[in-house]
DNA sequence: GGCTAGCACTCACCGTTTGAGAGTGCTAAA
DNA sequence: TTTAGCACTCTCAAACGGTGAGTGCTAGCC
């Protein structure tokens, strides 16, 4: 579907897409010649709106109800018609300004990107933390609690942590515990899962028969965790901004709002989408009935990878198919830049500050 | 406020406010004499709704609509007239099933006590994580990952966890950060905040001028971790179950579901009251006009410290004042009774479970 | 051929009316 | 003290009609 309209009805398209998103009313062809200042009569715009409306971009409700856009029509605005302008300066400094104060806490992160980005965009927002595809160990911890139970603490290479407790055979003290930790922080420095497994498997063999207990106990657990977070790419998705779309119109009815609740905490239609975002770059946008689930045929998202290197996450936003994509674009675009950069000074993976010139 | 009322009158009251629980809809004379059949006639009930009325326990919107409870009412019930029957022993054993699968990932506790609260309650949840009102450092990491960036991760000995990045002066091996960690470990072993600010005064003072930098500089964070810890002891609090409140009618404008996020969100009327469940045991039960935030007139909410000893959290559920209370107030006895299992078991504090023996 | 004025036609929306139904409060009698 | 009876109040839903917004079509104009 390329540019196979006049610029006349480009125009009309544009304005009658920009007016229903700002408006959230049918537009009439009246409005748009008196609006704009059209040099044309409200009955020319009403027969080109008629063509428009034979092409797929705009419907009708009901004869003598203005014009809405179809998704298809949003797709065209999105990819043709739409103004790609930036976030102000002054909304850039703004953004980067509060990702540096936090800067050094990395799971404040994902929560100011949400609230930040369902703000700015006006929308609920989904973020995902940024992490390797592959776990691989970078250190764990064993901390005596009490008696027979100690805590687990699991850094992988991406800072990812994973804490969980364990409940010893018998009472060990703090030295048996460090001194287990250590031979395994030794043995699987830099480890992905198999050779996790792989020592865990030699342990077993040994003398006293079961090997070292402790360790093959703790190894166990750790083989565990780290095939969770490779199998669980999606399980850990952050949701913000529910109160920023229940002022929109559209969901003036709660039924609305309980299926908007039920699509961000269930995660299916959401998990599905990551993966596609993962492996592509720039700002995916899905509208409406593109979607492959039917309960989000009245939304869209626009969605985009952060991070480079190995270490990937996404984030964006959701809202109804009336979204003022141009914002929510630029939105994602620079909070995806802003959070790219926070990662690669930490990582020390070259710069993906290129996004900055972009914007 | 006794019982103060003739027998007859608290089995109406009771049974009001149980029909008007169960059906939100305003009660009428007849409808109590035909539905619990009462051996009296609706105008002899009518008589003892205008006492009722008239005490302050009931209310009318308008004349010929039924009755509706006043806080006041509530309050009288929740005392008084209530069932208190627990759970059953079969919701009980599944509730305790899925903590008991879950019992060594400690984080997960938070969001399923969340989901079955909010589940068994039929409204929102809030859950704090178990804590310490005081921190002491347990075990420090310092993690290299990448020349001059490292990870630091502080565990507190109540195993709450608090992870930041720093940026090294210059580039230090793993060696170098593990040596200064475990100094700083021996030193400060179980330390309070005051004891790690001594440790970070004195190697302040010594040669080479400002001591060991490396040193410092961590010792600074953490102290900063330790205080911030200490002073936001309602910071973290999750909630649950919007779902769940939004099928309920009193929700179906969604200014009302507005409100409700907000206030679940804010933390400011919540925060405010989780310091006087910590200091006192058993279910708080805070009903609409009672709170002293105004946007709380409409809600109750029933509260219950877990935990024992240093360690403790609370949870509770929050809705409308029209909320089954009996229901509430078993589920956050029973859930907290087995949170405070889980808890003792794992510091081997003497068991909670006496709370067992109750429901 | 494209544009436009004019006009009939179609609906949604709003305020009003009306009737029915629910439920009370009061009164008078048992 | 209880109750039957009844008038009265108020909500709710349906029906109605008028209004206004906006279209689609047609015929004439440039």
């Amino acid at each position: 579907m390329t540019t196979d309209l006049t610029d006349r009805r480009q125009l009309i398209l544009k304005l009658a897409i920009q007016e229903f998103i700002e408006s959230s009313q049918p537009v009439a062809s009246e409005l748009l010649v008196r609006k704009y200042k059209l040099n044309v009569s409200p009955a020319t715009v009403r027969n080109e709106l008629a063509v428009l409306e034979e092409l797929g971009y705009l419907t009708h409700l009901h004869t003598s109800a203005g014009r809405v856009p179809t998704d298809a029509g949003y797709r065209y605005f999105v990819e043709n018609l739409m103004d790609r302008t930036p976030l102000s300066a002054t909304e850039q400094r703004t953004i980067r300004h509060q990702f540096y104060q936090v800067r050094s806490e990395l799971d404040q992160w994902i929560q100011l990107a949400g609230a930040v980005l369902a703000r700015t965009a006006q929308n609920a927002s989904v973020v995902t933390p940024p992490r390797a595809q592959q776990a691989r160990l970078k250190h764990l911890e064993l901390i005596s609690i009490y008696d027979t139970t100690a805590l687990m603490v699991l850094v992988l290479h991406d800072g990812t942590i994973r804490q969980q407790t364990l409940t010893l055979d018998m009472a060990l003290s703090q030295e048996d515990l460090s001194r287990c930790a250590s031979r395994i922080n030794e043995r699987c420095a830099d480890a992905p899962v198999e050779r996790v497994e792989e020592f865990l498997k030699q342990e077993r063999a040994q003398m006293p028969p079961g090997g070292d207990a402790l360790a093959c106990q703790v190894l166990d657990l750790v083989v565990k965790a780290m095939h969770q977070f490779n199998e669980h790419i999606n399980s850990d998705i952050h949701s913000d901004g529910l109160i920023e779309i229940l002022s929109q119109p559209e969901f003036s009815q709660v039924e609305r709002v309980r299926r908007m609740v039920e699509i961000l905490q269930s995660r299916r239609a959401l998990g599905t989408l990551i993966p596609r975002v993962l492996s592509s770059s720039g700002v995916q946008v899905v509208i409406g009935g593109e979607h492959s689930y039917d309960e989000m045929r009245e939304y869209s998202v626009v969605l985009s990878r952060y991070g480079g290197g190995e270490i990937v996450g996404v984030l964006g936003v959701i809202g109804p198919t009336r979204m003022a994509y141009p914002r929510a674009i630029s939105a994602v675009r620079y909070i995806s830049a802003v959070m790219s950069d926070l990662l690669a000074e930490l990582y020390g993976i070259e710069g993906a500050s290129r996004w900055e010139a972009e914007s």
